[in-house]
RNA sequence: GGAGGAGUGGGUGAGUGGUUGAAACCGGCGGUCUUGAAAACCGUUAGACCCGCGAGGGUCUCGGGGGUUCGAAUCCCUCCUCCUCCGCCA
């Protein structure tokens, strides 16, 4: 969220901002319910300062032993007053709040205008693709093949869209998660947190999932609960309205969640294969920061998360997002993308991005300046460092033999506790 | 799930209808003293919003929301959280 001065004193900049983002904002109804809110808030604070006054006075009057009947009753009518009046300032309050939670955060400046995927821009790649000497299948027949992942018994379980894993590939998650955790406490400075997985109302709406993105996620029926969608909701709301101390700062945290996703309006994408499922592993990074130190951090953030992907030797790529691709809360986001040779292209396993003081804000996250003064709102950043089903996906593809088996990265064998998983027996 | 108890400023904790946004103590910050530090002493120490160029003025907030009243931290309703005991349970 936006903040409301800003909004206000700023209309041009928020009107380019939604065209440069391909969202259509009706600012001239934030002005008039704006100014007309104001207005009744001034009138509303008269009549209270009134009456606060004319109280002390009948408190005053009352010890007297004066007659204060007519007094009180003028008093009366002006609570009366009063009260007509917040009721519309509460309702054009909430007009304004359902409007500001509409307004997408404003892009860095270094972020390219576009409209799509077509405009982002590749920063970098990292190693080559494998070379093949046979023709590498998709990971879906490496696997089912190897019998680590039964598609069809999924389906049996809880319907299309789920993953069964089996024997060694429901190892090789294990392992990604463990691998990815260890890397980021030991060596990144991560704190690792293991959270709920299922989330209220109010942190969705804190994180801005809620209103906008219910349709994306599984509610609890007759409660209050959502499935979790990523753990980005359970670390932001870690220190929802709370004064962070600035020594502290920044904080870094992680956390292994299942998250979950209704990938309604996704038919048809991603049919094939494990790559979009409801339920799904992941690792999230997550930081508060000084508003200065924010975009340092979120190039270290980039580096943590594609550290592991050059750990573990697979050939990716970091994307820049341009303005009409960027995700409604983020001021800057890279996405990693992870070289899938069954697709000859390359596939997103990471995204990382920094919100600024928007999630903050609506959050209530702060921090009070050492050099005093008000207090202020931190910058928060967030990124997968990864998703480990696709990571499971790259792995199998990427490192898939000609015989079926699938060699494994070396820095995966101590948790593996073997060299390779093997290819269908031979009968 | 049942029965009790409690939620006040950074912390402890007073306050039960009227100049109480809130005593006192601790902590924090600034100062005096000191070679320096400690101690002692003095001062200071919430946030959000509205009006205003500014100086400044005003409103709201004692877990959240609603109500009674001229006036609520104090009375009523409701929700939430925490604690204790009982039951159940991985």
């Amino acid at each position: 969220m936006l903040d409301l001065g800003f909004v206000r004193d700023h209309p041009d900049l928020i009107r380019e901002m939604a065209e440069n983002r391909g969202v259509s904002l009706d600012l001239d109804s934030f002005q008039s319910i704006d100014s007309e809110r104001r207005r009744l808030i001034t009138e509303s604070e008269r009549l209270k300062a009134l009456r606060n006054r004319a109280s002390e006075d009948i408190g005053r009057r009352k010890q007297a032993g004066e007659d204060i009947a007519a007094l009180a009753a003028e008093m009366k009518r002006t609570s009366q007053q009063v009260k007509e009046f917040d009721e519309r300032v509460a309702a054009l309050d909430d007009r304004l709040r359902q409007f500001l939670l509409t307004v997408p955060n404003l892009p860095h400046a270094s972020v390219p205008i576009g409209h799509g995927a077509a405009d982002n821009i590749e920063v970098r790649r990292w190693g080559r693709p494998p070379a093949f000497d046979f023709a590498p299948r998709p990971h879906w027949e490496v696997a089912e093949s190897a019998g680590i992942l039964d598609l069809a018994r999924a389906a049996r379980i809880a319907g299309s869209r789920f993953a069964l894993y089996r024997g060694l590939g429901s190892r090789l998650e294990r392992a990604l998660a463990n691998f990815f955790l260890d890397v980021h406490t030991r060596e990144h400075g991560y704190t690792e947190y293991l959270p709920p997985f299922v989330v209220s109302t109010e942190s969705l709406t804190a994180v801005g999932q809620l209103p906008k993105f219910a349709a994306d996620m599984f509610h609890l029926e007759g409660t209050d609960w959502w499935m979790t969608p990523t753990a980005e909701v359970e670390l932001t709301n870690l220190y929802r309205e709370e004064t962070l101390d600035p020594d502290s700062l920044p904080l870094r945290v992680c956390a292994w969640t299942a998250c979950f996703r209704s990938e309604a309006g996704a038919a048809g994408k991603d049919t094939r294969g494990i790559v979009r499922q409801h339920q799904f592993q992941k690792v999230e990074l997550y930081k508060f920061t000084l508003p200065q130190q924010s975009y340092e951090e979120l190039e270290a953030l980039v580096r943590d998360a594609e550290d592991l992907l050059q750990r573990l030797g697979l050939h990716h790529r970091v994307v820049q997002l341009c303005t009409g691709d960027m995700g409604f809360a983020s001021a800057k986001t890279y996405d990693l993308e992870v070289w899938l040779p069954s697709t000859g292209g390359f596939m997103e396993i990471s995204s990382c991005s920094n919100c600024e003081a928007f999630q903050a804000r609506r959050a209530g996250i702060r921090y009070r300046p050492k050099s005093g003064g008000r207090s202020d709102y931190v910058h928060t950043l967030n990124g997968s460092g990864l998703a480990v089903g696709r990571t499971w996906v790259a792995i199998v593809e990427n490192y898939q033999q000609a015989d079926g088996s699938i060699l494994l990265p070396e820095v995966l064998r101590p948790y593996m506790g073997v060299d390779r998983i093997p290819g269908p027996a031979r009968r």
